[in-house]
DNA sequence: GTGGTCTAGACCACG
DNA sequence: GTGGTCTAGACCACC
């Protein structure tokens, strides 16, 4: 996998993981279907606890990001992804909010954070132009 | 004082505190110089307990944000304000990703988030063209 | 057969092809002493597990509702069906009283719920006019 | 508390308690804004871990029962309770079916079946008329 | 083998 | 004091 997590980040480990497995599907690594590491082997490999692999993958599912099947363990959505309704973007604008302000007071201007946002939109939605050996 | 907090929010109040005494400086509500309610008459104000102002007040003083004298009470950084440096706009990215990251899981197109955030920023700006009163 | 699974469903698959095969009973679509498909091949039709249909199978035998023998397979129960005594009312009552509960906690009037049930009692019994081909 | 839980059962003891506490509030028993025991005084008092406490408690906060705050605990939902929408009618049709299936197929009435569920409603909202000393 | 549940004990942030 | 998180180890249902 290419879960990397910070074991003394303030983030919780759950929701580090949680982020990240998002992130594997924004990107497309993760694609619709695709079958994710059963609890125990990711907690294995991450070196973590089970039940914090397993508190990421309920939150997850709870959100309709994942699937979680008795036998043949968790994929992701088979079916088409949440969608960006009006529920999520109270809680974006709610997130980004504090952000905003805090760019604006250091005196960052409307463009820089767009642009920086823009970046990381870009980055996530094709990780292989990052830090790769492409052409 | 114009902040209003959410005692039900899962966002901790002195955060709520902090971001709002923060969006105050970015919108001018709040100038250079200008001295805020002590410890004591803040808390009181909101209802809400000593150490919780203290705490949002510490964390405001630590970023730069607020001086802290023990006679003058509290003022708004009369220099400069803390500017958007590296280590500024390292948390910002990281703070910002995990949104971004779901943004596009869920579907949403970089314009629509950047729009957003534009329309966040503005309004944080110029807080009056917003359900204010003016013509 | 008529049997439906759903196997993303969190209902066990054993306890949905049981429920569905009471159904088929209390419907009229299988009648007493009518013999039903081998382990094997339910379990081929279904695309299931043999396990999975056999454990479905014991549990109606014990309840009553199947007869399995060796040579002849298995049949629906061609004496009396298993009456309404006391001890299944009194399982009826532990699983209806949540649903009664919750109904009430969200502002449902006995009539709506009453009705509610009486549809799906009806719809039971007389499947044709169900999304049937009935004039 | 009035909770009482079978630690025998099938029924996994937070669904148990989860289900006892939305009965309080269809009751009356629990009204809104009501604290609850925190999750370590309800557990030492039922004899249960904390977690399985907490896990009751987290259900009902998501399903919107509940609200969870830092100092003040669990309180009941102050505002309006959540409300019987199309998607827990779904839930509720779906959990229904098969009661009523073998309810059909061991020949009970839609009316005994009915007043069952009726009989249950009414002791659920008027709990002193049961087993209680009132005139 | 899988996830679901329960227990136990620990540390931390919050107020 | 509260809930939030993490760990560890156990048993069970399902397939």
């Amino acid at each position: 996998m290419f879960i990397e997590l910070d074991l003394q980040s303030e983030v919780p480990i759950y929701k580090q993981l949680a982020d990240q497995l998002i992130e594997g599907i924004a990107s497309g690594k993760l694609s619709s279907g695709q079958p994710l590491p059963s609890v125990r082997t990711l907690a294995a490999d991450l070196g973590i606890n089970l039940h914090t692999v397993n508190k990421a993958y309920q939150a997850l599912k709870q959100e309709g990001f994942l699937e979680i099947h008795r036998k043949q363990g968790v994929i992701v959505q088979p079916g088409s992804l949440p969608s960006a309704d009006e529920a999520f973007r109270e809680r974006l604008r709610r997130d980004l909010r504090p952000l905003a302000a805090e760019s604006a007071a250091r005196g960052m201007s409307e463009d820089e954070l767009q642009e920086l946002l823009l970046s990381l939109y870009r980055q996530i939605q094709n990780p292989s132009s990052q830090g790769g050996t492409s052409p």
